[in-house]
DNA sequence: TTAAGTGCAAAATCTTTGCAAATGT
DNA sequence: ACATTTGCAAAGATTTTGCACTTAA
């Protein structure tokens, strides 16, 4: 259920598989974090057109496939969705966390709670991002 | 306790009042929501220059004057801070409603609940942004 | 074969930096 | 008077657009 190879998920979603495309794929599944554009871009640049990564980030958002996580800087940080995950209803209901020291966004087990919104206002989607130290740099970080 | 004119906030923060400084102030203080930086821009645009506008709303924040919300875009969005905040610790603890029609950016009364994080994760500030159709767009998108 | 995808060039934005002139205390 | 702040010019970074060439089906 978990991991589908580059090309199963692009047949499922009917999009041609070229090698651009699964690198793309592989670059960000092999990653427990989920990864920056910039570090895409550093990671890829040699191999895949700065635009071209735009545009493949742009349509696996769309399909559903990748979730994009912006963060504090307006950075847009990329995770392979969840098989719960689809084009048209995307539900990206699990916590962020964002290590203001080494910049990476991980992808917490912990789900979004119930969250009571002020009447007359509806709620499609909830990000909910925690800022702080993650488990690595906490290790580090023994000033 | 609430809304201290904008000389006042000047003057507590050892900010001089440029005119500047003051009708940013106003300007947001006059919103009821968040205020975009594009909004801030376009409004301000032949009093303010566009990086005067950077360094101040980068001082206010700074200083706690101000919270940035950064939407799913990477838009800054600012609003005055509660009595609460301060330079040193700043509290943004209440929920964010971003307008998906409309684009503006609520403080919700609703409080952010507090999060289990996983073991080993130190986070000191969380924002959670709900989306969707706010109260205004909901009436007039009767479609 | 042909529709879709890529790369390159170039435009349009957005953000930062440096410095001289203006302004607040 | 003096330290800050502003505006302008310019550099740097990011994102988008258009179009000819390439590639997967």
């Amino acid at each position: 259920m978990a991991n589908a190879s580059p090309i199963d998920i692009l047949k499922q979603n009917n999009l041609k598989h070229t090698k651009q495309r699964i690198r793309v794929l592989e670059d960000i599944s092999a990653n427990a974090t989920a990864v920056s554009q910039p570090a895409l871009e550093k990671k890829l640049g040699k191999e895949i057109d700065r635009v071209t990564l735009y545009r493949i980030l742009n349509t696996y958002v769309e399909k559903g496939i990748l979730h994009r996580i912006v963060d504090q800087n307006g950075t847009a940080n990329y995770a392979i969705c969840s098989s719960a995950c689809s084009a048209e209803q995307h539900h990206d209901e699990h916590v962020h966390f964002n290590c203001t020291n080494c910049n990476k966004v991980f992808c917490l087990a912990t789900k979004v709670p119930e969250i009571n919104i002020t009447e007359g206002f509806k709620a499609e989607a909830i990000s909910l991002i925690a800022y702080g130290i993650c488990k690595e740099c906490s290790k580090t970080l023994t000033l």
